[in-house]
RNA sequence: GGGCCCAUAACUCAACGGAUAGAGUAUCGCCCUUCUAAGGCGAGAAUGUAGGUUCAAAUCCUACUGGGCCCA
């Protein structure tokens, strides 16, 4: 509908200005609004509202519009006839479970389809999933999701962490189980300073036993950290079809990276572009080492190689990295990294899924793997259930720092939002249960209440949200879209009965109303990976 | 010491630089002989402080205050 609206205003006003149409919030300002007198007024150096009252009597003309009014200081308004949504009502119960697609890609492609690597969670194996890793998990999901829905092709990409110090930790960890004596005549040799740096806690008991660590004959730490990397990833592998995360490729650091030489040839192919240094022994880029003194080589270069694959040889269009807060400081090195590579820097996103503080009892638990008091995934989606840790965390803007209460989760109770989405759904299954066949001839200029004419008002909106968030990537706006959209169901619901009614005419107008609310709904949480109840 | 994120109602969060700042929870009224009251209707209640830019600032800029994170 917007898009309808700004091919409308494109064809009569100077090509180039920025044209924005939004939902009005209000009544009185019809069912859309624009601001774009307001950016003619300044470039046309005339009074926004003489332009806005033009532009008004011009479109007046146009046969979507019941009316079309200039307010000041210099809004256009706009109101839909009500042919206009019953047509549109007629497209979503004509294209089911396709209505919402949208063939005008985002920002990722400049109006082309995408080939898009979208990287997230990739969470080290050195632990199981914790619960902070699903705000990136459900996030990077539905925005994959978002992304193919206007038809880009996504890659969902897990970044496996298995090479380096913290592997060769974990076998010395669990090492310390079972043969704690060898573990000081490691350390002695070792450069790693003392014990203090061993992974503890109960998944470092259970991870040892899952690895019969009692009858380990194998003392290299480093062989028991890949192996117990092995066990770890299994689980996470397992976690993440819990919650419904799904992932296409699991990229190996160590097998794709390391074992083929990988970090050596990028590290060529970036002294080739220039910019490359040696100071005090080690080599540099920019303020970011690349191969330190004594010769090993840095993350840094490692997470550079894995974007020249990404970029160079796996030719990705777009790559969106979904990081945790922990590495935001690391964003700017990497983000300069990646264009030393030749890559142009809007073809790299950065992500960064700010921090999710616990909260218990009015406090805050935090989460350590070290100290071992953490909540994993599986814990949080036994307590809450997959639907209502999806919707939780999807609620929130990206880069807010959230409160996740684990009391109010636990409660399962309608005081998440969720419910009260899913049982709008619930609701429209029943009534619909209670017409049997459908009808498929029915007048829909009977639907003329004013609550129907709002629940309609918010069935069109889904085409339009979903590609807004496939240009801004702000997930939440659905989530915010699914609760007011069974808001508007609901009121229907207690106002208007459907089944039932003496007028048989508008039953029918009625049910169809009802059955194309249940397809956007159903749409919607296809997307948002939650269930569709039938009942509740 | 350097860098980054956040600050909106009692609480958790929304709001392309736009109109009277929206929801949910909590509180207080009202509504079930009718498609499930896990619901509807209504009330009170908010932009941390001080400047600046703009026709227009919660939003952008500067400083400060208060939370948090990363690096050293």
């Amino acid at each position: 509908m917007i898009e309808s609206i700004k091919s409308k205003l494109k064809n009569i006003i100077r090509e180039g200005t920025e044209i924005n149409v939004n939902p009005s919030e209000k009544e009185e300002f019809g069912h859309y609004s624009t601001n774009v007198a307001f950016k003619l007024a300044s470039s046309e150096k005339r009074p926004p509202f003489e332009i806005a009252k033009e532009l008004a009597a011009e479109l007046s003309e146009s046969a979507d519009f019941e009316k079309v009014e200039a307010a000041p200081p210099g809004f256009v308004n706009f109101w839909l006839k009500p042919e206009a949504l019953h047509e549109e009502l007629k497209e979503i119960i004509k294209k089911k479970k396709s209505f919402g697609r949208s063939n005008v890609p985002g920002r990722t492609g400049k109006g082309q389809v995408s080939k898009v690597n979208l990287e997230f969670v990739s969470a080290n194996p050195t632990g199981p999933l914790t619960m902070a890793n699903g705000r990136g998990g459900f996030y990077g999901d539905v925005l994959a999701n978002i992304l193919e829905n206007v038809g880009h092709k996504v890659t969902r990409e897990y970044y496996v962490n298995d090479a380096g110090n913290q592997v060769f930790l974990l076998g010395l960890s669990i090492l310390n189980k079972v043969a704690p004596e060898k573990v000081e005549q490691i350390l002695a040799k070792h450069p790693l300073a003392d014990k203090a740096v061993l992974y503890m806690g109960a998944y470092i008991d259970a991870l040892a036993g899952a690895l019969g660590a009692g009858r380990l004959r194998e003392e290299d730490p480093l062989k028991i950290g890949k192996r117990a990397t092995r066990q770890l990833l299994r689980d996470i592998k397992a976690s993440l079809k819990k919650a419904g995360i799904k992932f296409d490729v699991w990229f190996s650091e160590d097998k794709n990276l390391h074992r083929k030489g990988e970090l050596k040839k990028t590290l060529n192919f970036l002294k080739k572009k220039g910019g490359v240094e040696e100071k005090d022994g080690a080599t540099w880029l920019g303020d970011g080492v690349l191969v330190k003194s004594d010769g090993n080589p840095t993350y840094f270069l490692a997470d550079l190689a894995y974007h020249y694959d990404k970029f160079i040889k796996r030719k990705f269009d777009v790559a969106i990295d979904i990081w945790g807060a922990d590495h935001h400081g690391y964003k700017g090195r990497m983000e300069k990294g990646v264009e030393a590579l030749g890559i142009s820097p809007e073809r790299l996103k950065i992500l960064i899924a700010q921090l999710v503080r616990l909260v218990s009892g009015g406090k805050e638990v935090r989460m350590s793997k070290r100290k071992g008091e953490f909540i994993t995934m599986d814990e949080l989606l036994e307590e809450v259930g997959v639907d209502a840790a999806r919707f939780f965390f999807l609620m929130h803007s990206l880069d807010t720092h959230m409160d996740f209460d684990l009391d109010l989760a636990k409660e399962r109770s309608q005081k998440n939002p969720v419910y009260y989405a899913q049982y709008a759904y619930v609701r429209a299954i029943n009534i619909l249960k209670r017409a049997n066949p459908q009808p498929t001839i029915y007048n829909l200029q009977l639907l003329t209440s004013d609550s129907e004419i709002k629940l309609m008002l918010e069935l069109v909106k889904l085409p339009d949200i979903l590609a807004q968030t496939a240009e801004d990537y702000q997930v939440h706006r659905l989530t915010k879209y699914a609760t007011e959209l069974a808001k508007a169901f609901h009121n229907f619901y207690e106002k208007e009965r459907v089944v039932g009614i003496g007028d048989k005419e508008l039953e029918k107008a009625r049910l169809a109303l009802v059955s194309a609310a249940k397809i956007v709904l159903e749409n919607l949480f296809t997307i948002l990976g939650i269930s569709k109840p039938k009942k509740m």
